[in-house]
DNA sequence: TATATCATGTAATGCGTTACATGATTTA
DNA sequence: TAAATCATGTAACGCATTACATGATATA
């Protein structure tokens, strides 16, 4: 739906943008999108129209009004420990359709909790890898420290999204 | 099956591994893990015994011998590209039993190719967002630095792990 | 004795994967 | 005209999630 937000988009589309973009690593399985795209359809959410460009028919999806309030709702909610630990790759496929939903607000309300959220999770990462680490074998604790290195590493990321917001604003607004 | 190489785990152990353990982020639910191990066990992978300690019986699983013959080949299956653009936690994940099972020139193995595979996908996202970039909205564009920046630092950890094991091999073997 | 934790499951539902299938239109 | 690409699906299968269920044993 934040694709089909962003610009409208057939099914075919979607698989091709996601064989061959690396944003949002999604499946790019015919048996996957349409039967979706149908769900999203008969809940209201988003609308299909044949297309006929002079080629042959394509049924190219447009989001809705509900389908936009939906979409609103679902990048509103709250990160959670649960978000930064086990879905890291969906908050950022979320946060790349902040902007053009929520706006510039919401995209740093968004990077101010994920700081927040990962500041909290690293340092539990580094006690743990502190006590347990050396109980471990070398794959189990570099395993681990990868972890470690990866979160820090988006902690970082998330700080200087932030000031690329705040110039951002303080640019435009003399 | 590789936490149940590294020793012996009834369902109960698993589901609070994974509940409390940062490693190997899945699922705790016992409609996974329940099913899971008995599929497991009737393929011959694993084996339950009941074991009375004291208290209640608990089934406690163990790895067979065609069970580790599975673990070794999965260990042993090269890194694609798809791993890394997809399965980054599952990589590390095998990699985290690495030595346990392949031992150390398993593991050194694992990790060259790992780090020829994440150095073409990081030169791959670079060349996307200079390319791409520009035409992004700011959070599309950072989400997708968030990737770069990302696995910039995989591709560190992995350099400094290989030389962790050959620190590790040239001490023991003066 | 009530509550929390230990320990193991089952059932309904939904969804992804894999594989197969179809027909139209470019390109070689 | 053969092959590749465009464009959209269906069917079988497996598996995860969620919620519910059970009984035993510590702990308050």
């Amino acid at each position: 739906m934040g694709l089909i937000h962003q610009q409208a988009q057939s099914g075919y589309d979607l698989r091709k943008l996601f064989a061959t973009t690396p944003l949002g690593s999604y499946s790019d399985s015919p048996g996957a999108i349409y039967p979706a795209l149908r769900r999203l359809e008969s809940q209201g959410f988003i609308q299909g129209h044949d297309e006929y460009s002079g080629k042959r028919a394509r049924c190219v999806f447009r989001i809705t009004a509900p389908g936009l309030a939906q979409l609103e709702a679902w990048l509103s909610q709250p990160v959670t420990r649960l978000d930064v630990v086990r879905r890291m790759d969906e908050l950022l496929a979320k946060f790349s359709f902040m902007d053009g939903v929520l706006g510039k607000e919401g995209a740093m309300g968004f990077l101010r909790t994920l700081e927040r959220e990962l500041a909290i999770y690293t340092a539990e990462l580094e006690a743990y890898l502190r006590e347990e680490g050396p109980g471990m074998s070398i794959s189990g604790r570099l395993a681990l420290d990868s972890g470690v290195h990866s979160h820090q590493a988006l902690l970082r990321w998330s700080r200087t999204a932030l000031e690329t917001y705040q110039r951002s604003l303080t640019g435009e607004a003399p």
